[in-house]
DNA sequence: GCTATTGTTGACCTAGTTAGTCAAGTTAAC
DNA sequence: GTTAACTTGACTAACTAGGTCAACAATAGC
């Protein structure tokens, strides 16, 4: 039941965009060094971000990612969704079809049901949620 | 958010096992069989869940394994952690001292809740569960 | 239009994990 | 003492994670 590097570069990374996002696209060489991910490998997770329309970019001098959608319409499923795949532990969980046995497999129903679950609460997180978790948290440290 | 064959394959064989006990011990090789999971690789699952005492073993003729305990106080959260390890999506989700952000990091608090998402289903869990629940589904399909 | 800066793409690589196999050993029923 | 079972550890092929690298495309600013 791991969540990979993927998920969490990605989630990190785009936490950092929104708090750091004034207009102007923010570089992913800023948000790599402040979240201490390899730019290249963060290049690899904001791809299919930008392609699936969460994120846009800009090339050139003063390019950058920017949010494509406002903050509280990002939800976090979708994030990890784009970045890891299925969030389902197993294959059949979500597509019966693969396995023969489905029909009669009880263990399907309850990897059927951790995916329900795990689902429930990365739906029910936005990126405005986690922005302002972080302020909560900063607001508490100082 | 995977979950390996080892979790899937010892769940499905102590399910078996539960369904197939009655009094005598039951030869791996049945299991095995019945499961269509290779005997040495099940061999390899059900050691951590002998050497936990889940299950118990006997050799020679007319050996196998049985339960340990009876199916309604065997959690299949205790079966998952025992052939996969945690169940936690990420070390510091249960282990903060792993990383040094983890004070400021609110990505952290999400992982927690995953894990106690995830848990909640496993916790609640039974191998009684499983078997009513089998029974069931054959009756429906009967 | 040049140049520096940024994103884009795809090839490549290494270490670790997964999902086993195999073989030698131990135990116990008959 | 033979045979049916579990036990243990070594081994391995294939895959995946987690990157790196290099060539390229776009564009702002001079």
């Amino acid at each position: 039941m791991k969540l990979s590097t993927r998920g969490r570069y990605a989630t990190r990374a785009i936490l950092d965009l929104a708090r750091h996002q004034d207009g102007k696209p923010v570089p992913l060489k800023d948000i790599a060094r402040r979240q201490e991910i390899s730019l290249n490998y963060l290049e690899h997770l904001v791809t299919p971000l930008i392609t699936a329309g969460v994120l846009r970019s800009s090339r050139g001098p003063a390019g950058g990612i920017r949010l494509a959608k406002p903050p509280h319409k990002i939800k976090l499923s979708e994030v990890i969704r784009l970045v890891e795949g299925s969030t389902a532990p197993v294959e059949c969980a979500v597509n019966p079809g693969v396995c023969p046995r489905s029909e009669l497999c009880v263990t399907r129903q309850i990897w059927a049901e951790l995916e329900r679950a795990t689902s429930a609460v990365l739906e029910s997180i936005t990126l405005k949620d986690l922005v302002e978790r972080q302020d909560t948290k900063e607001r508490a440290t100082s």
